[in-house]
DNA sequence: CCAGAACATCGACGCTTGTCAATGATTGAC
DNA sequence: GTCAATCATTGACAAGCGTCGATGTTCTGG
């Protein structure tokens, strides 16, 4: 019985959710689903590794060259990769014995639309 | 020696923090710094307060008015309303016996403007 | 086939956090 | 001055989270 999937698993990949947050009140499971990933997003090292990889040339980074740059062990580093890729945040691609991951284009902008007031066409009465 | 201010303390209301993210690798302090407000904001209770002040009228509520919709006790809200205000989200005004809260005007756009790539209007050489 | 490198997983440890019941502080009404 | 209402604070508990060392898995090179 091989495992079938040695590396991560398909994960939602749910760009959107919620309306901009500021057109209604949240019900419970709309404000839990946009939490989670808030959390994913708020943590010192994921927020590096996010800053990381969007400095990066090519957009992507193996997560051997992560671990100095961060000051974590190998394992936390793999950790936090983990809970970006399980928020939609990251991709991973095994290259060989390496890892690249990747920032999903619109991941961040599309928490940032939830955020936003609404941009600067407000009618203003 | 009468309590000066019995009422919330006065928070640094810092509204802007970094540059938007993908400009450059964050540094330590910066990430932590950014990561605390973001906190602030990751917890589905919170998430619905703020949702709910701003679908309100006039922008603003009680805590009494908080309690009910959220489902949580008095001592929850007053302490996820405490969150919000160091984080510099929302102001606290005591009116009589209520205590009134709003949402900061551009605090969540800010936050917001720290995970856009960019906007729209890039030179884009 | 074997040794080594890169990465994932596991188990464990402290620390933080969300929640509540109980209590204290302040205000307004009578 | 007293009482009730609103809100803040405290202490306590369980759950979650970040971190690490140790170990397992997969791939490459010889």
């Amino acid at each position: 019985m091989p495992k079938p999937l040695p590396l991560i698993n398909p994960v939602p990949t749910a760009v959107s959710c919620c309306a901009p947050l500021t057109d209604a009140a949240l019900s419970a499971t709309q404000a839990v689903e946009l939490a989670s990933r808030m959390k994913a997003l708020a943590d010192p090292a994921r927020l590096r590794l996010l800053s990381i990889l969007l400095a990066n040339e090519d957009q992507q980074a193996c997560t051997c060259e992560l671990t100095e740059p961060l000051g974590l062990g190998q394992p936390t580093v793999t950790h936090h990769l983990r809970k970006l890729h399980e928020a939609g945040l990251v991709t991973a691609e095994r290259r060989g014995v390496w890892t690249y991951y990747r920032v999903v284009p619109d991941a961040l902008a599309a928490i940032a639309a939830v955020l936003t007031p609404a941009p600067v066409l407000t009618p203003a009465r």
